[in-house]
DNA sequence: ATAGATCGCTACATAAATTGTAGCAATAGG
DNA sequence: CCTATTGCTACAATTTATGTAGCGATCTAT
């Protein structure tokens, strides 16, 4: 492995200082990340079981990704699988509300895509 | 420009179905892309006001994420610089809290590593 | 016991994203 | 006109991600 964990308080890409936040959000800004503690949060999953429910991803980086989200104390191996820590847990509490938010935004979007559409065929 | 913006609907980096939740997951798992949001929430800045404040993070890749931002709706050009959109700063209240929780994330992995530490030396 | 089937990965090659540096065209101020 | 700043683009080097193949370990049924 040559890829560093990003951790608070040292230098981590994006950020030199290390302050927390950016720390945080090269750990969750890493493909795929927010992605596995989404699936997580409805409970143990086994590695395939993330893979499946992740598109496919390749188990390079969901390998990459676990023991980056376990460094940093977000996941943790169970008997039924990884799992959400308390830690991750509550973290996903944050990230929870993204869900519908992101509904809304899509909606959005489409809509102002439209208009950008009508004004081209003016 | 080779890369994709991720639309909700298509597919992108992270997802072929292009779920909504997934297409912002890979918006926002990019590179630069949460840090840029969280600086632009004090206020409208310059390219390069966000640049230094991002640890002079290249010029390329800023580029790249103020394209991304603007076609997903986030982010616009005013008079005083780059801005939230009011669907950018409506994201980023769901972020803010992100920062105090970091914080407190980072103590408890201090914590951690300390006592991993005593274990090693026992 | 043995022949699947599944699970958690690793190896490896290819492709894509990021970084860092240099610099240019446009605007602003003196 | 001279200088500084701004918003970028070009390019090479490095780092990350993707996709496929497959191995060793563990269950499962025969």
């Amino acid at each position: 492995m040559s890829s560093r964990v990003p951790t608070p308080g040292s230098p981590v890409r994006g950020s030199k200082t290390g302050k927390p936040i950016m720390a945080l959000f090269d750990l969750l800004g890493r493909s795929w990340a927010l992605g596995v503690i989404w699936q997580l949060s409805s409970g143990p999953m086994t590695f395939r079981n993330i893979q499946d429910s992740c598109e496919q991803m390749s188990p390079t980086i969901l390998n990459r990704r676990i023991k980056e989200l376990m460094a940093s104390g977000l996941l943790e191996k169970g008997d039924r699988g990884y799992q959400l820590t308390d830690t991750g847990a509550d973290l996903f509490e944050f990230l929870k509300p993204l869900g519908s938010w992101s509904e809304q935004w899509a909606d959005e979007l489409s809509v102002s895509q439209t208009i950008q559409q009508d004004r081209q065929s003016d």
